[in-house]
DNA sequence: CGTCTTTGACCGGCGC
DNA sequence: GCGCCGGTCAAAGACG
């Protein structure tokens, strides 16, 4: 399974590395997503890349998720892995994911207004725990999904957002718990779960659940200030910051709104991936089934605007670059 | 004191 | 109906 959107290729599988423990949020342009290197990992069996969802919970575009919404089986149950596989992709490699959806988008922006008063009617009901019993007759109604996977020490990546956890359970067939997050914000529902591969410890899976009903907290200095992020010198992928397939989406989405050339995209691309990069050391690639023409480099057009901010790689990418316009 | 984490209990869905 | 499992609740404790 793989899309391929003006520039843009995303595979079943996708592994966001990240030396850091800062992950970019959802409604921000990822920059992970402008230079990161997407390869099909065969270890990493239990993600898939599901096309059921035709928006990513993570953004306000409807449209998108189907390019990429990674709905995640917890693990070997695979239960939900069952739910949506083999839904349509585009025939094309570069045919619009975004048009291709869009006529599903209307169906499916009626349901998430519908959803939406049953989350508000849920919150009421909260108050009221007379109610709870009520609440469990109405059929539970699961939010979209959105799971991403990321190399990382860190269990729990800051993405900008405040979580608080609420739970933490024993997974099956794991030496690893998973956690449960809900957002601090009483009114945002979003939920996340983070839990660490067995197959690769080295690797979190972090599950998002729900639509921010708010901006991201670090949007406000500028559209991409928020993964501004500083990390020590030399550390590329941690200073692309990694990202969920969120701002992943919205990185394409926004890529509707900008598009202009995107040479310097693919300057800065070609540039960095002759780098030192984890990914090139990771066992999980070496052991990968895919030939390396298979790994895709992620080059969004929506960045140029970005990189004249140079809000995003300038801490990492060298300034003689940057000024290479 | 407010916020966050921990953790056992509880609940609902689902398969057998 | 029963048991398993994922997900959530909520009290207690830790921490700044």
């Amino acid at each position: 399974m793989e899309k391929k959107d003006m520039g843009l290729s995303v595979k079943s599988e996708d592994v966001v590395d990240s030396s850091s423990s800062l992950l970019n949020n959802g409604y921000q342009f990822s920059s992970v997503f402008d230079f990161c290197e997407v390869e099909r990992s065969s270890s990493l069996g239990f993600m898939e890349l599901l096309g059921g969802h035709d928006y990513s919970p993570l953004l306000d575009v409807p449209q998108l998720s189907t390019m990429s919404t990674v709905k995640a089986s917890s693990d070997t149950t695979g239960k939900e892995c069952s739910e949506v596989l083999n839904q349509q992709q585009p025939a094309t490699p570069n045919s619009c994911s975004i048009s291709s959806a869009s006529s599903e988008a209307v169906n499916d922006n009626k349901t998430l207004v519908d959803q939406a008063d049953e989350d508000e009617e849920e919150e009421k009901q909260k108050t009221n725990k007379q109610l709870k019993t009520k609440k469990t007759n109405l059929k539970r109604q699961r939010e979209p999904r959105f799971a991403f996977m990321t190399k990382s020490e860190v269990d729990h990546l800051e993405d900008g957002y405040r979580w608080r956890k609420y739970g933490q359970k024993a997974v099956k067939n794991s030496p690893f718990p998973r956690s449960y997050y809900r957002r601090t914000t009483a009114s945002c529902n979003v939920k996340k779960r983070v839990e660490r591969s067995y197959t690769d410890p080295s690797i979190v899976v972090t599950t998002y659940e729900g639509q921010h009903t708010h901006p991201s907290p670090t949007m406000s200095r500028s559209a991409f200030a928020g993964v501004q992020i500083p990390q020590p010198a030399g550390v590329v992928s941690g200073g692309f910051s990694t990202t969920n397939f969120g701002s992943v989406l919205q990185g394409n989405y926004l890529s509707q709104y900008h598009q202009q050339p995107y040479q310097h995209q693919q300057l800065l691309v070609n540039t960095l991936s002759s780098l030192s990069h984890p990914y090139n050391n990771s066992s999980s690639f070496k052991n990968s089934p895919f030939t390396t023409q298979e790994r895709v480099q992620l080059c969004n057009p929506g960045t140029t605007a970005f990189l004249r901010d140079n809000g995003l790689l300038q801490d990492v990418v060298p300034s003689h670059m940057l000024k290479e316009k």
